[in-house]
DNA sequence: CTGAAAGCGCTTACAG
DNA sequence: CTGAAAGCGCTTACAG
């Protein structure tokens, strides 16, 4: 095995470089400040040493960590993942480690976690849609921690929020079911409890229905995310609700397990039975048909929650929030002529 | 805008409640050690004051700080988020905080982000794949940083690993492939610089294929990881290699291009080409028809990678690699009848 | 341009 | 059971 070597620290580099503590240190943060030979000595012993300045002591001496912290529901689920990743990469290029913690898609109760993340040192926050919870609100305003939301597009709360409007995007498609011609659907909601995008996409389509007339042929159901609640729930809407022409889930893993189902039941989509989506996985344009669905900016966003966390945390705070675009991706799994 | 409030020290509870700075100390870290009410007094007055201890110093102090480090290739892939998800709900339930860098797929340079977690406080580092860089691993070594290895099972090295034997899945898949009597076939591998994973995978194609003396008709192609990749290798093939009747690929994500691309040259699957792919994820039940794939238990890597990094920082070091079950699931995209 | 010294906020041996 | 003091490894105002 190796023979050990500890870390070195400041005071191996001055020894070595027969300089004080503040040179070495100087050498690094303040290089103008030495003469040059001086500098480059130390520089060679510190490279030499495989030197590099504690973080920890270095964070309490400059008040200053560079960690931020993320809070997203999974990673487990392609479009937080997705968005993290290019998140991860803003930060890292700006020199800040993040932090990530999975909490689940309840933001009631966030405080928990996030107070973790501060207490550990995270000096600003990123948060997968809007703050649902008094005293986090009051702990980050009283703190003044540098917090983006992501994901929602959020313009009138105290955060700057970096993501699209679920309300605008869900309309738009159940609008458009409408308009072919649908008049019996039920829509999958993803779980609403302290999820505002769930919320806003399930308002949406009941406000499309009500103002075309048809709510009462109209319901919102709502269950967790996967192929197999997608399934089931497609099953269950095929008998309680046999009239339904069209089914508008809240995301592509349910609409994945809806059409696997609608195999089974030998509907036939799009014919006789219309199925859309959102998010826009990279699977839904290869399901049998394709599936109708919404493109979320899922990288997109995650590099401009960056931008806008490390805007933030320089100090000018303030960013307005910004709106990313969504597109109604129609395909073969929507029909324009519902038969029932 | 709520008042700013500060930070609160551990100077400022101990003013507060009347002891010194030393008994606040201990009523959190050794609550024995002070007398009940005057705990209690403190404790409260912590709460009130929404104390924490400051990290840093606390780090400096104790020479830990609680934070370990994960190294992936991305996190914009469904077994890695998943592996990461279950890592870092197991790091959070024992009380360390986990830094996250995504570094692509090459394994051989490693140095840099790895050193950077380091210096940047990580006691304990995750890592996906094979550690294959000199400087990298003769670092670990000196440091004495406990890591694991995780995706890959590598009993041999001087890192615990927890993972799956790659050759042995990819040869399983292989081997039957070639018992369902194809003759002509091409596996489709990810990036295999740097990555022993999948160098593995392909040297089991060819190895199986070789001792079943198909060799000279079979091939190996690299592509990197994306729907369009694996389309557009399936294009290639049908067009360089018409004869193949099994493509192999190193993902589901290549397979799924595959499968997509097939539908288009009007190729029934399985009828005139078997396909495969490798991850198991979701979807791959979804596809039409079902693709036959082998299942990479992801989420357990991950938590047993967690238990795994505990116990080596718990100073015992030296846990047993732990090769993980996968599962050839056999569907419907592979046939018994090759036809040509 | 350089060094001695203070201090960031903790924890813990030591003394009482 | 409690407190005064040292020290973890840095950076930077201050003095020279």
């Amino acid at each position: 095995m190796a023979p050990i070597k500890v870390r070195s620290k400041v005071k191996d580099v001055a020894k070595q470089a027969n300089v004080s503590v503040a040179t070495v240190s100087r050498s690094f943060n303040n290089p103008d400040a030495v003469r040059e030979d001086v500098r480059n000595r130390v520089l060679a012993i510190a490279r030499k040493l495989g030197y590099s300045p504690n973080p920890a002591a270095k964070a309490l001496r400059m008040q200053r960590t560079h960690i931020v912290g993320a809070v997203v529901p999974t990673l487990d689920y392609a479009i937080y993942a997705r968005m993290l990743n290019s998140f991860q990469e803003t930060m890292s290029a700006a020199g800040y480690m993040v932090f990530v913690l999975a909490v689940g898609f309840d933001n009631s109760k966030l405080y928990e976690p996030v107070r973790q993340l501060v207490d550990r040192g995270a000096e600003g926050l990123l948060i997968v849609g809007r703050i649902e919870d008094a005293p986090l609100l009051k702990f980050l305003e009283e703190r003044r921690i540098p917090t983006v939301l992501t994901y929602s597009y959020l313009p009138d709360g105290p955060f700057p929020a970096i993501g699209f409007d679920n309300y605008a995007a869900a309309r738009q498609l159940a609008e458009f079911l409408i308009r072919l011609g649908h008049r019996h659907m039920v829509m999958i909601s993803g779980p609403t409890r302290g999820n505002d995008g769930q919320q806003s996409r399930a308002q949406a389509f009941v406000d499309a229905a009500s103002e075309a007339g048809i709510i009462k042929n109209c319901h919102v159901i709502e269950r967790s995310y996967s192929l197999n609640e997608g399934a089931a729930a497609m099953r269950w809407i095929h008998s309680e609700y046999p009239a339904t022409t069209a089914v508008m889930c809240a995301s592509d893993v349910l609409a994945f397990g809806v059409l696997s189902e609608c195999k089974k039941l030998k509907l036939d989509v799009p014919r006789q039975m219309t199925v859309s989506g959102f998010d826009n996985q990279d699977f839904s344009a290869l399901t049998e048909p394709p599936l109708t669905t919404i493109d979320v900016p899922a990288g997109e966003m995650g590099v401009r929650s960056g931008e806008a966390l490390l805007s933030a945390m320089s100090a000018h705070r303030g960013i307005a929030s910004v709106r990313l675009d969504t597109n109604l991706i129609v395909r073969a799994s929507t029909s324009n002529a519902p038969e029932k």
